[in-house]
DNA sequence: TCATGTAACACTCAAATGTATGCTATAGTC
DNA sequence: GACTATAGCATACATTTGAGTGTTACATGA
């Protein structure tokens, strides 16, 4: 058969493995055979050796499906979080029941524990960058730190603000200039959890334009 | 050996899988095994085949690590998108190659081909509630719409902008009015892809007190 | 009590898959 | 030309791994 350019293929492959490799489905040397049209099992192996030689590629000896991305391995472990369509007066358990979706989150160091997430209603915190429809990675905890942007129950009403502590009471402070600080007794607000993570799908909708 | 109770370990096979198939690794039925402590690789089996029968896996007939996840659960259509360092002047291939880590994606519908991760830099689109230090995914693509938020290249730069076609020309607008439009012949910008997702991660800094 | 279903075990077989040996050919370098 | 490196092929071998057969035990309801 005939050959082509020096590492021309290598990259082929490299592409091929990568690309299974993010969608889930590590290949088989015989998968890589197949998809970049050799002949010999041999071949793609030689490529995935080499790759591995230059550090572009881990291989998991003897096991099946074995080739890993190096660097920080994906291995980072993914945690779904349930999507809340509301925040409930109640106990927060009772939402999770039924939820609107699932949301795959990187578990960064600290106890997953608890993840939930929810959807911004309301322009409240624009100023801190959180828009409507917005969807907020919470973590479960009874506590905050001065700044920290929590979702907080105060009454039946569940609402996202930044928390500030102020003495005995506490702030419950709005983003956006147009909206008023809620101040309570300490005691009358129940901290749900805290928001870790801001996310906004803009898959469909462009920017209007101007 | 004892029994446990009806159907609990089944939901800690289905965890444990799901798990796996999160974080890119399938695993093996001996794997299921070792890990819920069965000493029986039939047990493994018999768990995954029950979980299969209920729809809730699906099967790979004979392939290694053949188990996936259904369409519907949670979590199915999850990919990994390489956090690149920096947007590169040549091949995005070249910046994959050693990424800053993977951010797990929901994939929605389209092609998962090719997803991949920036970090903003500069407040060009904070009109667009895009801060600085966020993360955004984006997915590969060489075309883009009328006020889509793309990743281009204009010359050796590549930015983020909303992307406005005028005629001949291309307009790439940042959301802030303290910067000014780029206005480049279309032959000129190189769409490197389309901004699908914005991230904002918060673990550690608050909002400031003002 | 008996039948039925689930949970679990021990062992075996076969297919999938990683690994190795040996060979051919092209291209570049000294 | 001799030497070296890369690309590729064919075949065989060994391990990993999915799949099959048969058995034991504990519930639960008819």
């Amino acid at each position: 058969m005939g050959r082509t350019p020096a590492g021309e293929t290598r990259e082929k492959v490299l592409a091929f493995v990568r690309d299974r490799l993010l969608s889930g489905q590590p290949p088989t040397v015989r998968e890589v055979q197949e998809a970049l049209g050799f002949r010999a099992v041999r071949t793609a192996r030689q490529h995935l050796e080499r790759l591995v030689e230059d550090g572009r590629l881990i291989a998991g000896r003897g096991r099946a499906r074995g080739y890993r991305l190096p660097g920080s391995a994906p291995g980072a472990r993914t945690v779904l979080a349930p999507v809340l369509g509301r925040v409930p007066a109640g106990a927060l358990d009772e939402a999770v029941e039924d939820p609107d979706g699932y949301l795959p989150v990187a578990a960064r160091g600290g106890a997953a524990g608890g993840l939930f997430a929810l959807r911004v209603r309301g322009e409240s915190m624009t100023g801190a960058g959180i828009l409507p429809g917005d969807l907020l990675i919470v973590r479960r905890q009874p506590t905050a730190a001065n700044g920290d942007v929590v979702v907080a129950r105060a009454g039946d009403e569940a609402t996202v603000k930044t928390f500030r502590p102020r003495g005995r009471q506490v702030e419950l402070r709005p983003e956006n200039p147009a909206f008023e600080p809620i101040v309570l007794d300490a005691g009358d607000v129940v901290i749900l959890g805290k928001v870790i993570e801001v996310r906004r799908i803009l898959d469909g909708r462009g920017v209007p334009d101007a």
